[in-house]
DNA sequence: ATAAACCTTAGAGTTAACACTAAGGTCAAG
DNA sequence: CTTGACCTTAGTGTTAACTCTAAGGTTTAT
């Protein structure tokens, strides 16, 4: 399978597995005689993880791990799995914490402002981003 | 006032606050004779408004859009102000349901784990990731 | 008078995850 | 035998919001 069959089978464009290759996440395969890439089911099976760890919200950098633990599975145990995906998911929260404080404070502006059509000079919302103590903390 | 002066008030680097110049979301100040840039009140009141749009979340910009808009009140509307705020809000939201899938398939993979120390052979969090059917839907 | 601390500009580097481009070689069909 | 679809590499561009560097001029204090 060349290059550009594999990237439609799995829905992938060419460019990110060349770039997955370059970054250790996919194995280099076989080239023929031509240098053409020629890929197996390893390969696919491997682009797969990869997408159900994108999914899941982990980075190409975090997959890479993974992959490594996957491969070497001896070498390594359930914890440190565990670890990794309980600190990933520690980030997650955080992330959302901040998105909720962003929400919370957008909604308060929006619900002070009148909205109308009228010219702005006296708006809530800017008045809040000018003034000292324009959003309750 | 220099610009070291200003960046220690508002607690932001020298850096930024030429960044913020460049890109118009800082008035261009006065030189003095060597080339200084001098500022004054005005300019602090645009960092404190800057400073709070991206506490609320705004970007760049979406800061220097506002900032224009204050700028000229008169040849916008409140709505227009209010429209921008909940477009922000519906984007942080959609940031955030995102995010929230991510953490629910983490919980989900850690939760399945067993978590020893013993080697990974048969982790079903990689399990997960290899197999088709490795999340529930 | 000289050292430390400050200022200037232009331009490169950072992060993530690719997309795009150029310049060229290969392969299958008609 | 040539056209079009495919492949190769290397290198640049994208976005955000700065940070860092180099190479130099200024100010302040001692």
């Amino acid at each position: 399978m060349r290059i550009g069959e594999l990237a439609k089978q799995v829905d992938m464009s060419t460019d990110a597995l060349r770039y997955y290759e370059q970054q250790g996440l996919l194995s280099a395969p076989l080239r023929n005689a031509s240098g053409y890439r020629q890929y197996g089911r390893k390969h696919m099976a491997q682009l797969r993880f990869i997408r159900r760890a994108k999914d899941v919200g982990f980075s190409l950098e975090e997959i890479a791990e993974l992959l490594k633990i996957n491969f070497e599975k001896e070498q390594h145990s359930c914890q440190e799995v565990k670890d990794l995906t309980l600190k990933k998911r520690e980030l997650v929260a955080e992330r959302i914490a901040e998105l909720q404080r962003f929400h919370a404070s957008l909604s308060q502006l929006a619900e002070q402002c009148c909205g109308s059509s009228a010219p702005a000079q006296h708006c809530s919302i800017l008045t809040a981003l000018e003034d000292i103590d324009g959003l309750t903390q």
